[in-house]
This record gives C-alpha cells, sequence and structure tokens, in this order.
RNA sequence: GCCGCCGUAGCUUAGUUGGCUGGAGCGCCCGGCUGUUAACCGGGAGGUCGCAGGUUCGAAUCCUGCCGGCGGCGCCA
C-alpha cells in the first residue's frame, strides 16, 4: 500500500507492516542500529534499522550515505514515545534510490546561504509548511471568487504602458521595439468587465521600484478584481469577506503548519467581519494622538503603517484618500472632489498594506481632466479612455498582494520567506 | 535615489589600542558505540584572513582603491 508518513503515524497502524518512501531527515548510528529519521511532503517518522534485519551490505550503505538520499523501506509500526513523532518503524527491507553525501545545508547557516541554496532549503520542515499555506492561501483566493460570481480571466504580461507612474517598468526588448512587463491588471480587468462583468485574475505583477524593505518583491503574486455596477462599499465588502474566508481555511485546513511556525492562531481566529472603515483624514488624527509625526496630506510611510496598524488585531480600511496622493483613474468623491473614493486595506500587527482599491472614475470629461492635470496624453491610453465612451458603467476594483497576505496569516518576518524564489532588487538566483 | 553595515576553513564564527605557530562549533574522512533525539567519544584533513597597492622591523588588524554581499528609508501590493 502507498502510504504517507502522515497517514501511518496513527494508533490505527500499530502492529501492521507499511511501505514508505521519503528522504532522510536524520540519522544516527549506534553501532548495529541505525535510526533513521525519514521524511517526506507530509511529516517526519523515526526508522529503526537493526543490522541483523537488513543484513551488513545494505546497513553499511545505510551507514555511508547522508541526509537527504532518497529511499523505500518496509517495516512494522510502533507507538514509541522516545521517537519526535510518537511512532516508529522497525524496518526489515531498505533500498536506497538516489544517495546524498555532503548535502550543503546543516546547522547555523545564514539567511543568505540558505537564500542562496533555496533549491535545497525549500525542503525544510519549516519550507513545507509555509508553501502549504501558500497553496491553501491560492486556493481559497480561487474558491472565493468563484463562489461569488467572479470569473477567471488573463491579462497580457507584455504591456505598453503604465497603470500607476512610469518609472517603476521593466523594460524588455521586444523585435527592435520596447515592451514593459505588466505591473498590474487593472486596466484590462476594466475593459473585460464589459463583457463578464465580474472578473479576477491571479498573476505575478512586476516593479522596477528599488525597494529595500521586508514588504517588496520586484516579481509578485497580484490576485486582483474588477466588477461592474460596484461602488467602493460594495467592494470592501467582498474584500472583507474574501480575507476573512481566506483566514478561516487556512486555519481550518493548516493548523498543524500554523504551529509549527509558532503562529499566534488565536490573532487569525479573531479575524472576523467587519473591518473598520476609517477615513484618512481621521487616520492621521489618529496617528499623530499615538505620536506619529504627520500631517494631512501625507502619504502612510512604513514606519506610521507600522506604529498604527501594530495597534489593530483585524484588518482596517483606510478610505478617502486626499486625490493628490493616489493615481488618476480614481473617482473624486462627489461629495467632497479633494479626495477620492478609494481604500487600502492594512493588516494588523504592524503588517501595513496589503490591497488597494477603489472605484474608477466612469465619466469621460472628469477621466480626460484628471489625466491633463496628471500631465498624461490620452493617445497613450486611448482603449482605457474608450472605455468611458461606449456605455461606461460605475465599477470598482482592487489588487491584493498576496505574498504580503501570506507573510501576515504565516507571521512571517519578511516576505521572501512567503514564496518560493522571492525576486528582490538584488536576488534573481536561484 | 538616500543612510548604515559586513567580507577569516565547505558552513557559522572568535581574534581588530598592529606582535608568538590565526582558535572554536558544525560538516567532512578514519575508528568506536544496541535507544539516539541537530546523539556521543577518540583521532585526522581542511585557511592566499575578498582582491590590489601602501604604511611598518612586523598587517586578518592601520590607510587608499576595486570587487562582492547585507540591513533600512523613500516608493508601492
Amino acid at each position: 500500500m502507498d502510504l504517507k508518513i502522515e497517514d501511518v503515524l496513527s494508533d490505527d497502524f500499530i502492529g501492521k507492516e507499511v511501505h514508505l518512501r521519503g528522504w532522510i531527515y536524520r540519522k544516527r548510528r549506534m553501532g548495529k542500529i541505525i535510526f533513521v529519521v525519514l521524511r517526506d511532503s507530509t511529516d517526519i517518522i523515526q526508522c529503526v534499522v537493526e543490522k541483523k534485519n537488513v543484513g551488513p551490505e545494505v546497513f553499511k550503505m545505510l551507514d555511508k550515505v547522508g541526509v537527504e538520499s532518497s529511499l523505500e523501506l518496509r517495516g512494522k509500526i510502533r507507538k514509541e514515545s522516545r521517537a519526535p513523532t510518537g511512532y516508529e518503524v522497525d524496518v526489515s527491507m531498505v533500498n536506497i534510490i538516489g544517495p546524498s553525501y555532503n548535502f550543503p545545508i546543516s546547522k547555523d547557516k545564514s539567511d543568505e546561504f540558505l537564500l542562496d541554496n533555496r533549491h535545497l532549503w525549500v525542503r525544510s520542515r519549516e519550507m513545507n509548511a509555509i508553501l502549504k499555506i501558500r497553496a491553501t492561501v491560492f486556493d481559497a483566493i480561487h474558491e472565493f471568487f468563484k463562489n461569488n460570481g467572479y470569473y477567471e480571466t488573463q491579462a497580457p504580461m507584455f504591456v505598453t504602458g503604465a497603470v500607476e507612474g512610469g518609472a517603476t517598468l521593466f523594460e524588455v526588448p521586444y523585435f527592435g521595439r520596447k515592451a514593459y512587463l505588466t505591473q498590474s491588471a487593472q486596466f484590462y480587468l476594466e475593459t473585460l468587465i464589459f463583457s463578464l462583468e465580474k472578473v479576477y485574475t491571479v498573476a505575478p505583477s512586476f516593479r522596477a521600484e528599488k525597494s529595500r524593505t521586508r514588504r517588496h518583491l520586484t516579481e509578485f503574486w497580484h490576485a486582483e478584481a474588477e466588477a461592474a455596477w460596484y461602488h467602493n462599499k460594495d467592494m470592501m465588502r467582498d474584500e472583507e469577506e474574501m480575507i476573512v474566508y481566506i483566514i478561516n481555511a487556512v486555519v481550518d485546513r493548516r493548523k498543524k503548519e500554523l504551529e509549527f511556525l509558532k503562529r499566534d492562531v488565536s490573532l487569525l481566529k479573531n479575524v472576523d467581519k467587519p473591518f473598520e472603515r476609517m477615513k484618512y483624514e481621521k487616520l492621521i488624527e489618529f496617528a499623530q494622538s499615538i505620536g506619529v509625526d504627520i500631517k494631512y496630506g501625507d502619504d502612510l510611510g512604513a514606519d506610521e503603517e507600522f506604529a498604527i496598524t501594530k495597534n489593530f488585531e483585524k484588518p482596517v480600511f483606510v478610505t478617502h484618500y486626499p486625490r493628490d496622493i493616489k493615481p488618476f483613474y480614481h473617482r473624486p468623491d462627489p461629495e467632497n472632489p479633494s479626495v477620492v473614493l478609494c481604500h487600502d486595506l492594512l493588516a494588523p500587527e504592524g503588517y501595513g498594506e496589503i490591497i488597494g482599491g477603489g472605484e474608477r472614475i466612469y465619466k469621460l470629461e472628469v477621466l480626460l481632466s484628471r489625466m491633463e492635470e496628471e500631465g498624461l496624453n490620452p493617445d497613450d491610453y486611448y482603449w482605457y479612455v474608450d472605455l468611458r465612451k461606449y456605455g461606461s458603467v460605475p465599477h470598482a476594483g482592487f489588487g491584493l498582494g498576496v505574498d504580503r497576505l501570506i507573510m501576515w496569516i504565516a507571521g512571517l518576518s519578511h516576505i521572501k520567506y512567503a514564496i518560493p524564489y522571492p525576486r528582490t532588487t538584488r536576488r534573481t538566483k536561484p
């Protein structure tokens, strides 16, 4: 029977013979006994290999090979309080599949060394736990959207124009011309709502910002949605439900992994609807009241965000930013056109911004005048402008930084731990 | 773009008011061990102290340049 370690760590298997495949996680020899701690994708189990049971040749081979050798074995399960996961295999057969000698990673490894050897470090129990949580976050994102009437769609990675500013695009040669790597699918999603009404996409976005912080990647996973007929508050409602859905999915399905990472799960369990909505103006007052040096009109810096969000246990929406510090496409508030109908979602515990979103300008003349204010040429955005000419509708959308969300949920100290192969300003390998 | 820091064995590092042969832990090689928990015990190999130049009787240590790397800010998801 093809079993995983997780399956056989159970009283149901006591006395039963099992066949397991995996990698050597730890190995200790005591004369004529070798303790092999075997690892697979699910867990670890200690296996006792005695010379008299497997023969001197196999025993010697096993003694020679190092950690991370792959092997299959057969043996009986026994309850054993001295074993790391409570059960032990009395091995009757071992077959080494792929030997490993001098595995580069052992104790006392620097962060930098582990990043250089990420292709090997992904095998660690810590990365294994994080990657499982990450997989569940992606699952939950897709589940949420599909359960709520959104169509999944795709936008191009090669683009010719910017969504946000111009300075943050990666330029790539494109058959003698220039193209850029996308920094957001937003404008494409806006075109697609006129066909599908509610759309989402999960894809990488690229930012050439020379950001050197624990929260920035040059290539990050972006979950973006756009919905026709939605106003700012409608979008916030969906986002709130989505975040709660994702958190619940991870808490339900990844308990073991969260515990392994020593995440305080009670903090995640406290995350329920509704999230507080706070106008930018109020947030500035709140920030000032706790001693942050900030004034109306300033964007929130990392220190301010940290000072503010460490005081919250749940995410908080910040709305109605001054239009001057937000991109041109946000719809000005009809009741106060100096602010826009936008929202950022700040994660608690100091993690900060994970979502940026808002209601888009849907009237042609408003869009053109905002573009003029920002010094943008409408010809460069002809297809975006067209959307306001042919049956425009109110609509809203958002972008979620999935890696940042994972960082918060898993309680990680740096975004580079949240993704298998982080790309930062200073790293493109392995 | 701005500020700060670091390069010593395969890895993690001690040693920097200039001074004996640059130490240690892990890993590796040889040997031992029937209950180990990143096992332990005995022995061993392994260093152009990032590179180049300078100061000095003497440089891992001081100076200059170069190369490589790291942390943080700004900006954003």
